[in-house]
DNA sequence: CGAGCAAAGCTGTCTAGACAGCCTATACTG
DNA sequence: CAGTATAGGCTGTCTAGACAGCTTTGCTCG
């Protein structure tokens, strides 16, 4: 029965399609009425409604019944700016001094944002690492990570351009993501980015996912604290 | 039988309590197993499970069984679950040493939050200023500021209670919020946390608003970067 | 001794029913 | 007419089973 895909999340998908042309609080057809529509039990509807309420498009009130929640800017989702439009919002030139721009073997970490479940030691990967500038002020290090067929990448151009236009040319389009946010010491960075080693870094570990959840992209900037800051805006729910 | 609270949360806060002190990668308890212990049924320790594992307290493994996953602690931004909740997610005791919770003028950057557009100098705020940690174990040093008809806070519970609880309490909802996430050294906290005075901090500015846009809450939280990590979930937009 | 196969244990999925608690609308009563 | 009972629908919770697909273990056979 279930073929390859959960018969519930064929369901989820089958109704996320219906909510996408439904009004803002208009009520949503009932448990045992999926049910029977679907010829499905009740509990196997329950987990596809499960992820409509977990995204925020379906409020659920005990005794009453379900409603959709429209607009109401459901997930507490944060927009990252990338560091090209932040500088060209802050009125600098974004630069870049290139490190290393080659195919190598992965580290641990990028093995297993970039080939989840695949064995860490065989893992290559194209490894770009490059200093941020703000006009000739160097303000961060990134070393970014991508899977091996992308060596494309290599030919582009790392000292002005984006690479997240590089990736769209090339028909990826990086939609999801999650950052990891701690800080550091500068350290052993200290002589490319030209301060002293105790100087703070505020470290973001960014794992990139294209439209279908195949991972894209995993990339550790490191940012001088005093010269670069991450805004997060957002929702509450609860 | 589900006296006032569903049996799989209290199976899921007793589990929580038992991963408190398990290892890292440490095989736990089969459902079936869990299902006999408790003399439930295996879909209702599911539930207790599903929470475990949504925290990223649990891996679970098809064909092989459940592990205890012992990471840093990763706060999402932008939900706005408080370090109280936090620590009780994890299995740990959240506690507080509160070093300061008195009516005193506001520094320039809470004036501006607090009371956006007023004369700064003129600002008077409720200052509750705490260092935050897990059991024993300092994670952060956090400095809260609220406007000045909130003295009713200074009676909450500050030593193990929840703000935001008393903000509840209080008719008033957060909302809307931004977090600027920056990074410094420890220097004059580096006592109170009792680490070296080059540590690294993890800085977080948060302002929050309710429901009707006025401000609620201007914190700076600094966290031992080894300790703590937060976490944004964001769309790629452009 | 090694390879392959079977058994057991695990998580994931699904069913068909059950009761509790909440809400609403209707009917009944004073 | 006002107020109360009641019936029915809803979500939330729970049960006791079942099968599928995966992994590990251990046994058997060549």
């Amino acid at each position: 029965m279930p073929a390859s895909q959960p018969i519930y999340e064929r369901i989820e998908k089958q109704l996320r399609r219906r909510l996408a042309h439904a009004a803002d609080g208009q009520a949503f057809p009932s448990e045992p009425r999926l049910a029977q529509e679907f010829g499905v039990s009740r509990m196997t509807v329950r987990a596809a409604l499960a992820g409509l309420e977990r995204d925020g498009l379906l409020e659920r009130v005990p005794g009453k019944g379900s409603f959709v929640r429209r607009s109401a800017a459901a997930r507490p989702v944060g927009t990252l700016m990338s560091f090209h439009d932040q500088a060209l919002a802050l009125g600098r030139t974004p630069r870049s001094r290139l490190l290393e721009a080659e195919v190598r073997p992965a580290t641990p970490d990028q093995a297993a944002a970039l080939y989840p479940g695949d064995d860490p030691s065989a893992a290559t990967i194209v490894a770009i690492t490059r200093v941020r500038m703000f006009d000739d002020l160097p303000v961060a290090i990134e070393r970014a990570a991508f899977p091996a067929a992308l060596t494309a990448l290599l030919n582009a151009d790392l000292e002005t351009g984006s690479l997240h236009n590089a990736l769209r040319r090339l028909g990826l389009n990086p939609s999801l993501g999650t950052s990891l946010l701690s800080a550091r010491t500068a350290d052993d960075d200290a002589i490319e980015l030209a301060v002293a080693a105790t100087t703070p870094l505020l470290v973001e570990t960014r794992s990139i996912v294209d439209q279908n959840g195949v991972p894209l992209e995993h990339t550790v900037s490191s940012y001088i604290a005093d010269r670069y800051t991450l805004q997060v805006d957002f929702n509450v729910i609860e």
